[in-house]
RNA sequence: GUGGAUGUAGCUCAGUAGGUUAGAGCACCUGAUUGUGGUUCAGGGGGUCGAGGGUUCAAAUCCCUUCAUCCACCCCA
């Protein structure tokens, strides 16, 4: 049996690498001039971090899709599903709530979920989230929704569409849930299956049924945007406004719904089309009663998450260009045994300021040739006994053949303009 | 949890009316080329045909089971 990776997981490889490293400098300079500071957590934590935040709603799948255990102390731990949970028990922990107000935290990297997999879909997939806690006003909102579409546009990704709605305060939940389920139970029989069980267990899902006849019967019934109180009203306005005066586009979605109950006001998904079923690049939402649900204070707090993996899809869809791999300025050719100790030597003085490599054994010119052109260096530097009489090395730059003898102590004096423009013929 | 498709060399894939030593391209190694790379040419190494079981004189090929991958459903913090 060939060793394999875990289902669900996959090897981030060199020539991968760089779209990750443009990933995390973007989310730090975008996110980090609007005062938000990296915060990093625990990949794992208590389960009831996770329990709690889920809250009883729990929806038992929810909780299946969790990989929790218990370690040798008898401690119940689970990795992590997302990131916000851990943020706010940080948040709580080291009392940010002293911290000047509002606290903008952002954080990246993986998280795990036991679900099937499919394009879009890893059970170890990774999030980049942003956090402002302190804030209830509706410009915190705004500028959450501002701030993820200024990473999005900054990414390279020009198509994507944002869906704002409302899923208002708790009383309105309450009152739509109600009214969903008086207005769809006449009906309950012309439902499919899955959304009979919806309608038992949180009515608001019916909207997002993906079948014909539920949205049929549903089309005609009213939004929960529909039936929000005044004060979330005017919530929701506003951020509008806000967003408007910014000039960010956003769909206004009357129907947007959230699974768990600690979200309340704002909620907002975007979306980029042709990565799949899984279309949503990530999301989020107001969750004032979630840090106080967590073992708190009372404050309140608005976040939202992107997925990583989802990200690279629709990058690779707009054909969006990403860094390659950094290349050496020199490859170091040993033509005899005593040029190998030479070239390890040089290679690493060079490396204090240049990108050097070298073979760690003795080639012949064509060889050596082939090994420097194949690492992607701009030069080749190669000595042998020739060489040696004379104090030097042969540089060799290998895109236009031409090449010149140099004195080996004024070998980083010859390659220090060229590596600034890295393509320059020696001179 | 459910459904469909697919598993053959490091990678991308041919190869089924069951029939000898299982192929190609790319990649890798060697040589042409013992002091000059990329191109080219010649040669070479590399396979439990995903795994286990069954049918058969004979299985990559047919049957069963199982695992994995991909896509979709479900769900989505």
């Amino acid at each position: 049996m060939r060793p394999q990776a875990p289902k669900g997981t996959y090897d981030v490889l060199p020539d991968d690498q760089p779209r990750w490293r443009h990933l995390t400098d973007t989310v730090r300079r975008v996110l980090g001039r609007a005062g938000a500071q990296e915060l990093t957590t625990p990949i794992i934590e208590h389960a009831e971090v996770f329990e709690k935040a889920v809250g009883d709603a729990a929806d038992l799948v929810v909780q299946k899709e969790m990989y929790t255990f218990e370690d040798r102390g008898g401690r119940r731990l689970t990795l992590r599903p997302e990131l916000t949970a851990g943020v706010l028990r940080a948040f709580i922990e080291r009392g940010m709530h002293t911290w000047p107000s509002p606290v903008k935290l952002w954080s990246a990297g993986p998280a795990f979920r036991a679900e099937n997999v499919q394009r879009g879909r890893y059970r170890q997939f990774h999030q980049v989230n942003l956090e402002i806690v302190g804030a209830d006003g509706a410009l915190a909102d705004a500028e959450a929704i501002a701030l993820m579409a200024d990473l999005l546009r900054e990414l390279g990704l020009r198509t994507t569409v944002l869906k704002v709605g409302s899923v208002g305060d708790p009383d309105d939940r309450a009152r739509y849930n109600a009214y969903l389920r008086d207005a769809l139970a006449p009906h309950e029989a012309r439902l499919s299956p899955a959304s009979r069980e919806r309608l038992r267990l949180n009515p608001m899902r019916v909207l997002d049924s993906k079948d014909d006849g539920d949205q049929a019967l549903v089309a005609p019934l009213q939004r929960p945007l529909d039936l929000l109180g005044d004060d979330a009203r005017a919530h929701f306005d506003a951020v509008l406004s806000h967003l408007r005066d910014w000039g960010i586009d956003v769909d206004v979605d009357p129907a947007i719904v959230r699974g768990l109950d600690y979200y309340r006001r704002t909620a907002f998904e975007v979306h980029y089309t042709g990565i799949g079923a899984q279309s949503a690049l990530g999301g989020g939402g107001r969750y004032d009663g979630l840090v106080r649900q967590l073992g708190g204070p009372d404050v309140p707090g608005i976040g939202w998450a992107l997925g990583v993996e989802r990200l690279f899809d629709a990058l690779a869809e707009e054909g969006v260009t990403l860094p390659e791999r950094g290349r050496p300025l020199v490859y170091l050719v040993a033509l005899d045994e005593i040029a190998v100790g030479e070239m390890a030597d040089l290679a690493r003085r060079l490396r204090g300021e240049f990108h050097v490599e070298h073979g760690y054994v003795k080639r012949n010119p064509t060889k050596g040739l082939r090994d420097a052109d194949r690492s992607g260096a701009t030069y080749a530097v190669l000595r042998g006994d020739r060489e040696r009489r004379a104090d030097g090395v042969v540089v060799k730059h290998l895109a236009s053949g031409d090449q010149v003898d140099v004195a080996t102590e004024l070998l980083a004096d010859r390659l220090r303009p060229a590596h600034t423009t890295q393509n320059a013929a020696i001179r």
